[in-house]
Formats: C-alpha cells, sequence, structure tokens
DNA sequence: TTTCTTACA
DNA sequence: TGTAAGAA
C-alpha cells in the first residue's frame, strides 16, 4: 500500500514554515513559544519536526492567547498535560485561571466605566459652558 | 529555497 | 514578536 503521500494524519509531520500556514502565525512565534517551554517538537538535525500532538499543542497555545491567558500561564496548563493522565489537576487549574481572567476583566470593565464616566462628566460642562455663553 | 541562531528594536 | 544577518 502507498503510504507515502497521505498517511493517516496520525503519523503526519509538519515543518515550522506548513504548520504555521496551516496555524495563521508567523515561524518566529513558533520557536518564541518554543523557547518559552510551551513546546518542544522534535528535530531532524537541527530543522524543528512538528507532530500531529504539538499541532494540537500550537492550537491550544494560540486558543489560550486568544482568551487572553499569558504564555506562563498557558505553559502551566500544558505542562500539567504530560502530568496526570486524568487531567484532573489541568482542569482545576484552568478552572482557576479563567476565574481569575473574568475576575480581572470585570475589574477593567469597571476601570474603563469609571473612566468613561469622568470623561462625559467633563464632556457635559464643557458643552454646558457653551450654551450658558450662548444665553 | 528553507531553516537555524543570535542580536537588536 | 518583527527584522536583519550569516551559515548550512
Amino acid at each position: 500500500m502507498s503510504v507515502d503521500a497521505e498517511d493517516p494524519k496520525e503519523n503526519r509531520l509538519y515543518s515550522v514554515s506548513e504548520l504555521s500556514r496551516e496555524l495563521a502565525i508567523t515561524p518566529r512565534s513558533m520557536r518564541f513559544y518554543e523557547d518559552k517551554g510551551l513546546i518542544s517538537p522534535s528535530r531532524v538535525g537541527t530543522t524543528r519536526v512538528y507532530s500531529i500532538r504539538d499541532r494540537a499543542r500550537m492550537k491550544l497555545i494560540i486558543r489560550g492567547k486568544q482568551l487572553g491567558f499569558t504564555l506562563r500561564d498557558i505553559k502551566q496548563y500544558l505542562d500539567l498535560y504530560d502530568a496526570d493522565p486524568k487531567h484532573s489537576a489541568q482542569k482545576m487549574l484552568l478552572l482557576k485561571q479563567i476565574q481569575k481572567k473574568m475576575r480581572d476583566l470585570n475589574a477593567m470593565g469597571a476601570a474603563i466605566s469609571a473612566t468613561l464616566s469622568d470623561l462625559e462628566n467633563i464632556q457635559q460642562s464643557l458643552l454646558n459652558s457653551f450654551t450658558v455663553d450662548a444665553a
């Protein structure tokens, strides 16, 4: 049987350029995440080779970033996957990270509302000063 | 051409 | 993270 072209994806391998293209990020970012210890692609010589699992890991990294988590947060989460096969500690960490993220976002929202309110008040007095002058 | 590393912005 | 530079 011919397995040289499209092996079942379980064994598929990617180069930085291929995977970065598929994930819509730059090869530079992938290497950066590696420097930070979030991924450890295998090597063929000095060239990085990404497996299906590396691809899944990269997707989680990207997902985490989209949700506003830091690379450090994501690394903590990822490091737990390789630990307990039941992933209970991992789930617990994620729950905590999510709750903190929500608290932070709510705090930011409150700060923004407060600033918006200040700005509106200043704007209003400025607007009032004009109508008073006119009257 | 592609990828790698290192250094700097 | 982007870009630049030199090497394989």
